[in-house]
Order: C-alpha cells, then sequence, then structure tokens
DNA sequence: ACGCATGTTGCGTATTATGCAACTTATGTT
DNA sequence: AACATAAGTTGCATAATACGCAACATGCGT
C-alpha cells in the first residue's frame, strides 16, 4: 500500500531527531531528508504544534518533545507483563549477579521493555526501549526460536562472531528450542555474553524472554550451562506466574 | 503557520490511540477523525511502516507502537535532571511518608519526568509521561510563579476548589514566590493536596518543580508550612548538587 | 556595519491525498 | 451451512494541498 508521504516525512524526521545529539535545525532537516527548506519548516511546525517536538528556547533547534514520553510510557504502562516480570528479574540478578534484561517481538526486533542492573556491573546506559535484531541476540534468539520463526533476509554482522549463514543459524534455532535457553557469543557486543529464555502466558503461547548479559569474563563458557539452567528455571516460575490472567497479545 | 495536515491527522491518531483501552480499528478511527475509512486505511499503515502504531496479531485492532517507547525513553535518558534528581526524591518519601515528583516545563504543561512512591500508600499508577495543567497543582503552580508566568487564557475547573478566577491565581502565585512553595489544596483531584518547590541551575534559572502529594488525611492544612519547609529544603539542596553541570534546556 | 547563514512567508503549479464506489475478507446470526 | 452485516482494502477521477521557488526576515560572527 502507498504510504501518505507527508506522514511519513514527519516520522521521519521524529528519527532523524533520536540520533542527534543537541537537536537540528530547520535546514539540517531538509538535508537529511533531500526536501526544501519550507517544507522541513512546515512539517516541524505541525510536530511541535502537536508536541511531538520542541524548540529549544535558547539554541532554537528542534528536540524530542514531550508527547513522544507521554505516549512512550502510556503504552510501557499497558504492558502488565513488565509489572509480573520486574520481581523475577531482581531474583536473576541475585543468582547471577549479571545484569537482567526482558523483551517482546515488536516489528520483527527485540524490544527491551525493562532491565534490572546488577550491582557489581558498572553503570550501564539503560536499554529500555531498545530494538535489537532477533538473529544475534540471546533474547531475541528466542523469540526467533519459540515465536517467530522467520529469520531475517539480511544478516548483517555486528562482531566477527555474528552468525551471517542461514543454515548455522538455524542450526542455533534448533539447538536452542531443544535445550530451553539461547545464547549470545559476543554476537552483537565484543566482551558480552548473554543468555535467555522464553516466557509464556498460560496458553503456552510465547510473550516474551527474559535473560542476563553479562561480561564474557564472568559468564564463561564452562558455566553457561549453569546459567542457562537458573534462567530457564526463573523464566518458568514467571511464566507460572502469569497463569491465567495476562492480558498481553 | 498552516499546518501539513496529512501529518497532523496522523498525530492525531496517535492521541486517539493513546485514550483507547484495547486499541482502535480503521473504521472507529475513521469517524473519530471525521474521514474517510480509506483515508483512515492509509494514515494507519503508513503509522504502521514506521512503527508508530502496531497491530494486534488476534484482533487486528492497530494500538500505539515501539518506536514510542524507543523514542521517549530516548528522550527521558536525555534529560539529567532526571537523573540528578533520584535520591532526593526518596529522601522526601522518607521525610514525609508521601509520593515525591519531579516535573518540568513543557508545551506550557507540567510534564512529570520521574516519581518515587512512598511505601505506605496503595500502588498508584505511574503518572511519568503526565502532561498536566499549570495552574491548579503544585509542581504546574512552581512553574508558573518561578520561570514562565504567563498564565493560560482557560482556566478550566477539575474540582470545587479549582481556582478559575485570574487574579485570586495571580494572588497565590505572588504568595508562592514569596514563601518559596506552593499548595495543591485538591484542586485538581478531590482528597489530593500537594506541596512542591523550585529547583534551579547553576545560573538561578529554573529547570523544574519537585514536590509531594498525599491524602488530605495526611497532608492537612495545619501541617502545610511543616510539608512546606521540607520540600524547599531538599529542592534547595538538589538545586546545589546540580551546581555547574546540568545540561538541560 | 556588513555579509552570511538560517528560518519563514506568498504564491502558482503539480503532486498527492481524498472520497466514492466496488471489491474482499471476516464475523456472527438464524 | 448459508446468509447478512460489518470492517477493511484497492482503483480511480477530482479536488485539495503540499511543494519548491524566490523574496523576505532574522540572527550571528567578523
Amino acid at each position: 500500500m502507498a504510504e501518505i508521504q507527508s506522514l511519513a516525512k514527519g516520522l521521519k524526521i521524529l528519527n532523524l531527531l533520536e540520533h542527534s545529539r543537541n537537536g537540528m535545525g530547520t535546514t539540517e532537516v531538509a538535508t537529511q531528508l533531500e526536501i526544501d527548506k519550507s517544507s522541513a519548516s512546515r512539517l516541524l511546525h505541525t510536530l511541535a504544534k502537536y508536541g511531538f517536538v520542541e524548540q529549544d528556547q535558547v539554541t532554537a533547534r528542534y528536540l524530542l518533545g514531550p508527547q513522544l514520553v507521554t505516549l512512550g510510557q502510556h503504552l510501557l504502562n499497558r504492558i502488565t507483563l513488565r509489572d509480573h516480570a520486574r520481581p523475577y528479574l531482581h531474583e536473576l540478578v541475585d543468582k547471577t549477579g549479571e545484569c537482567a534484561h526482558l523483551a517482546i517481538l515488536a516489528q520483527r526486533q527485540a524490544l527491551y521493555i525493562d532491565q534490572v542492573e546488577s550491582t557489581a556491573a558498572l553503570r550501564v546506559e539503560s536499554e529500555i526501549g531498545t530494538l535489537s535484531p532477533l538473529y544475534c541476540t540471546a533474547l531475541g534468539k528466542i523469540l526467533l526460536a519459540f515465536g517467530d520463526s522467520r529469520i531475517p533476509d539480511e544478516l548483517t554482522p555486528f562482531t566477527h562472531r555474528t552468525v551471517t549463514d542461514r543454515s548455522t543459524l538455524e542450526a542455533q534455532l534448533a539447538q536452542t528450542s531443544k535445550r530451553g535457553y539461547a545464547i549470545d557469543d559476543e554476537e552483537y557486543n565484543y566482551g558480552v555474553r548473554c543468555v535467555a529464555a522464553p516466557v509464556y502466558d498460560h496458553k503456552s503461547a510465547l510473550v516474551g524472554a527474559i535473560g542476563i548479559s553479562g561480561p564474557a569474563g564472568r559468564v564463561t563458557l564452562e558455566r553457561i550451562d549453569e546459567f542457562g539452567a537458573v534462567v530457564i528455571s526463573i523464566a518458568a516460575a514467571l511464566s507460572a506466574r502469569l497463569g491465567y490472567d495476562l492480558n498481553l497479545r
């Protein structure tokens, strides 16, 4: 279906602004989108009128607006899985000493919807709200193996360990669903290993994935099975807890 | 300036979806915006393409999409005031036993960017991301009295205590800036009193407001001055903490 | 004060969003 | 099970409107 172009342009502007450190000016936006200054100006004004962007009082550059916080937070509040999962994330941190994460499938990617940091680890930038690829993260592989199993066409490498071969990945996914947990062995970030397991609702339908992630030095390959067992048991406990009252998808 | 209408329609759809419990269908959206089904269909597809809305797999109804979480969270992470303020919000809760909130000025409204709940109070729905009016909330009155002092044209009442008279409000604001803290005496929600104080950066420019809110039974008018003093002292401590390294607006 | 860069407004044109109607798909009813 | 009703999508001609150009306005640095 043909997209509404002026709406699409507006949405593209929002995505542009996400990646700019200190906001953008009209001309800068126009250049990036390859449109005229005047169009950029009018689009920005419309976005501003509805609170999706905001002009910095001092620099007059456009920044993402409060309406996005409002809508984003509103959506997070809807996702009751998150509320249920919180204590289990803490339990994961207690038992493993590593950071714990919760993700669901969204837009054919892994959407991180909550995290609990380990006390040991140095402060990590919040990952909540981040979309990550399915094929090279532990949480993502869970969502692929147990849920929507269509492997993306492009397997872009992030490290030299990223699996870019389709059949290798398929084998990994088969292994994952067999043993019940997934591994990311420095396939997305160097020096970081992750272990994840599936979370089910009462109908045994996949709703998300939880897991841990930590430095390769601590999360060694020898101890992977051990970590896997912990993650699986807690994921199972959470699934049981969700029982019959989960109203997520 | 004339707004880009098709962009505006798309943004309006996002706002509509915020207030729907279980998503909306194409026809429903079309009715609300008074446009044709076909237009609604095309707009929704465009929003979906960029992840701003998502179709429920089961019901096929449209919901707010993950991109909003991504962008909203991204914006929250930028706001360093929030990081600095967190311990002070906890301190407020410890000292008063009531819920603590942090807000900044956005879109001529009070944008709640963080909260810490009191252990005493029953679980309150998260207010983070909420936009509230300036003229009838304690945090808002602070932003009015110490920051942008233009009083809105319309003073819509929320309770019978809401101040709808312009000059009365002006007097209250004068009193507020004189004594250093603001009160919301059941002016926004029945049974809820709030007390708030201003947060400044190193240039003595207002950056936000923090305060507490609790049931009128506990936050009595006799103890208001006492609460005010606590809130002021913590707001001052936070302002001092912000010192010379705040990079917010 | 001057020049340069950025941002906004007016206007004619061409693109494109729109509404209608026909068609397709899903849902629920007797 | 067949029908009726509702919801959603597509094709198309028309009307609306978004667009780019150019002129104007504003702000910044030298």
